[in-house]
Formats: C-alpha cells, structure tokens, sequence
DNA sequence: CCATAAACTACCCAAATTGGGGGGTACTGT
DNA sequence: ACAGTACCCCCCAATTTGGGTAGTTTATGG
C-alpha cells in the first residue's frame, strides 16, 4: 500500500531534502510539505496523510499543538516528530499530544525510513535517549522511605479516595488509615493530602 | 568495556544458547546464568552485572520481582526482560520495577546483540509493539466531553487539591470551581472525587 | 445581530472529610 | 530485655464536600 506522507517543517532546505528522499521509495509518496501547521491543516483532508512527519519549532502553531489538532481530525494519522529538542517535557508532551514516534535532528537518514516503516508495521519509532526517558518515566524509586502499607495506601489518597474508602478496601478501620497518613506526612515533611500526592509523584513512590 | 552479562531463564536450552551466542562477543561475558531468581540474587554481589537478561515467568520469585530486588541492590545494572507476554499490564509492571528493555521471544537472534548494545549507549530497546504500547499509554483522549477549564480543574482534584486550593492558583473564586466541579461530575456521570478522578484515567481525560 | 455556550459569581446547608492529639499490640534483630 | 518498626484504634474541632438555586459577563458562530 502506497503511503500518504506530509511535511511541516519550516527549513525549506530540510523539508526539501526530506521529500527528495523519501519519494525515492516507490511505497512512499509526499503528498504535502509545508512550513508551518496552519497550511498543512488546511489541506489536512485533500492530503489525507496516514503519516506526518512533524517539526515541533514552528512559527505560529507549535507542532505540539499542531500534532493534538490534526489528531483530533484524522485520528489514525501516525505523527512522528522530528526535532532538536530531546528534554523530558517536550517529550511527554508531544507524546501526550498523539506522537506516534520521536525522532531527534541528529538521526541518519536512513533512520528515517526505518521510522516509517517501523510505524507502518505498528511500532513507535523512537531515538535512544527518548526511548530511555520514555522508559524511565516509569521507574517507581526503589529506595523509598515509606512501607508497603504506606504506599498502598499513599497511592489510594492519589486516587482520590477518602479515609472511610481506603479502610474498605483494604478491610481495615478508618483510624488505622488515618494513622498511617500521619506516618506517611511525617516522613514526607508535607501536612496535607495535596503536597503528599506532589512529593509521592516527584520522588516517584506511587 | 567488558560487559557483564547474567541470564535468568527457566528453559535451560533458551539459557545455553544466549550464553553460547553472547560469548561470541569479545566485549561481552557471561558471568552467570540461572534457572530463576532466587539463585541469580545469591550470586549477585559476586557477579557483579551490567546488564541482566530476564524471563518473566519464572518458578519461585518471578521476573517482575526479580527486577525490582536486583534494581534495589544494583541499581546502575540494566535489566532486558525477554519473554513472550506482550499484554499491557505486564509489559508496564516491568518497566516500573526497574526494567530498562522489553523483548518478546520471537525477536532474532540478531536483536539480543543489538539491544544489549543499544542499552550500552543508553537506549531503551523495545520490541514494536512493546514500544507503541508504551507510546500509546501516554495519549490523551482527543474527544473529551470537557471543556478546558474543567479539565484544567480536574487535574488539580487528581492532585489532592481542594477547591479553596484550586481557586487560589487559577485565581478564581471558590464558588466557580465548585460550579464547575458540578458540571465535570454531570458529564462523568459520577458524584464525587474519587469516580471522577476514576473515570479521567480511564477515560484518558487528563 | 442574536442565540448559545462557556466561564464566572454568590449564598445556603447538612454530611462527610481531614488533620492533629492521644493510647495500645506484635514482631524484629541486637 | 530493649529499641525499632509496623500496625491498629478512638476523640475532636475545623475544613471540605456535594447538592441546591439564582444570576452576570464574555466570546463565538450561524
């Protein structure tokens, strides 16, 4: 099958390049290369794109917002960005908005192609470093300060559940959580359910 | 730099023929080579390894486990786990408790080398579908039924803040978080925090 | 230009929740 | 035997929550 490829990239050098390589392949074809993401969006349904390779520094729209918008609008559209940025937020960020892969500038050409193809058979193509950020993000800290029950019932206090709640889900009484609370703000240094909840997430206890 | 490898895998075939296939590598040795956890972790501190190649399904402690007990003692070691599961839960209780890499079985042999390789440089290596299924569980849901506002207000209640909280950072008045807590609750069909907070992550509102 | 939706403000009230104080048991390793 | 740790329970005052009701302003799109 014949893959529908658009460009936003506002290097016309790059863009250009980009184009030039890609349709060499006969699978592939540009069907729209622009330098800014109110363009490409206009024409979002006369491309109809499957694949959109994406910059994220973009004059106007960012190609973060840019990749939320034209998943909103072709939801099966893989985007894969292509960018200088390789720093926790912009990741995420990007992720959350629906990147499908995440490409720094650095990459060779030909992990370009195999970007594509790798998400054409379903994968998400990503370079070294994004994929161990990506992965670490999910790394719980193994040296935490609280116990098992803590944490347990530290991570139901995230969820937003009340004391009464917690002691029936876990078939204990109400004082009981509420003791372990008090332990739990004790070795957080925190006094309230709000800064807990923070100090769980940014030293990753939960 | 010599890489230390230690392997832990039931099937004793699977286990030789890693280790037979490793030791082709001048830069790689194979320091150790398990039938399950318990052993691996006896040995530890004498093998001292870099990298850990891990089954899941183990007898006795299993490879989730397993990893979080070896990232405990040796952090600065990168656990590969290679398994065939490739269901959701599994692969994100892996990757919580320490594991740096996530292939399934039918990868080629080829792609042991290259993971180890690309966990030396600091990479992630994922098999495709391990790697979308990771991207994918950051994507927000591009058809929420909130408005901005109220999603904005139903992030900070999954942060454990309270409404006079909530009013202060986003400088309005209690009264108007709570009209629109209200009005999140309706359209979530939910009548307190912890449904809400409930139906956002599964719903992928925030 | 009008309709509609979103965002905002305000007040009332009963019930539930929260955080801080206290006291107590059981098991561990030294 | 003793410190240390984890676990369990009760009381109380202050705050929070959820639900009801009633209205204004602002912005956007047909």
């Amino acid at each position: 099958m014949q893959q529908r490829i658009v460009i936003i990239e506002d290097n016309q050098q790059i863009r250009e390049a980009f184009t030039l390589l890609l349709n060499l392949r006969d699978d592939f074809s540009v069907v729209g290369n622009y330098g800014n993401c109110e363009e490409a969006i206009k024409n979002l349904s006369d491309d109809a794109p499957n694949i959109v390779l994406m910059d994220i520094d973009l004059p106007g729209i960012s190609g973060i917002e840019g990749t939320k918008i034209i998943k909103k609008n072709l939801p099966a559209a893989n985007i894969i960005i292509i960018t200088v940025f390789e720093n926790g937020k912009t990741v995420f960020d990007a992720l959350c908005a629906g990147a499908t892969g995440y490409l720094t500038k650095n990459s060779d050409r030909d992990r370009l192609m195999s970007a594509i193809d790798e998400v054409i058979k379903g994968g998400a193509p990503m370079s070294s470093k994004i994929a161990r950020l990506v992965v670490q993000s999910f790394q719980k800290n193994t040296n935490s300060p609280l116990t098992s029950r803590e944490t347990e019932i530290l991570s139901q206090i995230a969820e937003g559940k009340s004391y009464t709640n917690i002691a029936d889900t876990i078939f204990i009484s109400k004082e009981t959580v509420k003791y372990h609370i008090k332990n739990i703000y004790i070795k957080l240094q925190v006094n309230n359910k709000a800064d807990a909840i923070k100090r769980a997430n940014e030293d990753r206890l939960i």
